[in-house]
DNA sequence: TTCATATTTTGATAGGTATCGAAATATGGA
DNA sequence: TCCATATTTCGATACCTATCAAAATATGAA
């Protein structure tokens, strides 16, 4: 991952509503929810959380699609792996003895992916979603 | 991880200098390294530097303490793990057959991460790499 | 068409953050 | 003590970000 993706998306998380907004399509899972479920959850107002949604999406945290008139968002998962794994590159020096690495959230629906195979090192080696 | 902190921490890692810094230091491991090594090795005048690592320190991503004439910074990789584990906080729904959680690096010289957080795969011992 | 709904864009305002020279503080040694 | 080194604080300047009313756009239904 590049330095300015990262402090991008960083910078996106770094603000309590699309932190709560981030954290909610986390949850929601690859599914998502639309932008009016969203804002009527957490109480913002239109204008301002579109705002919101747009930074997450230009720092690539969330994707969207349209469904009738709704849009729908959902968390990236990849991206948040990837923003964790640079992160925590080479921590204690790849001292093995003195440090357990980093696994992050690998929905089974965005990949192709088998289960088992849920962890940094295949993060590295197998391009999956986007 | 309350929300305030982590919105601290990640303000304090969305720049460009800090996150540099922040790197660094986990590279470096448990043992941190000076004030002034950081700001040599990154080419950041002392008073950035300083107001840099100030920040860091209050969103507390990284402690200190003197030796000497210098300051030693190290990472905290707890608080690092608790920021992970407050944006990936029951993700897909807590579904397992989704979505394998995550654990961040734990340097043997640190207390624990919190045991949810830790899976098979993630105690298997190996490099991180973006 | 015309209307109602869902969402985004515009634009103004208020407030927050980064930079770094110069000065101040802390430590250890001569 | 006085000096050199390591780091922080001060203060001025310049730039960046959040908010939301009002207007615009897109969709689907009547």
């Amino acid at each position: 991952m590049k330095k300015e993706k990262a402090i991008a998306a960083l910078a996106a998380l770094a603000q309590e509503s699309r932190l709560d907004v981030f954290r909610m399509l986390v949850q929601s899972g690859p599914d998502g929810l639309p932008a009016g479920e969203i804002g009527a959850r957490l109480g913002v107002p239109s204008p301002t959380l579109s705002f919101h949604l747009n930074h997450l999406k230009h720092a690539a945290l969330v994707s969207c699609r349209r469904d009738s008139r709704s849009i729908i968002y959902s968390a990236d998962y990849k991206a948040m792996n990837d923003l964790i794994s640079y992160m925590m590159e080479n921590c204690c020096r790849g001292d093995a003895n003195q440090c357990a690495p980093v696994a992050a959230c690998k929905p089974a629906r965005e990949t192709n992916v088998k289960p088992r195979l849920r962890n940094a090192e295949s993060e590295k080696r197998g391009k999956v979603n986007a």
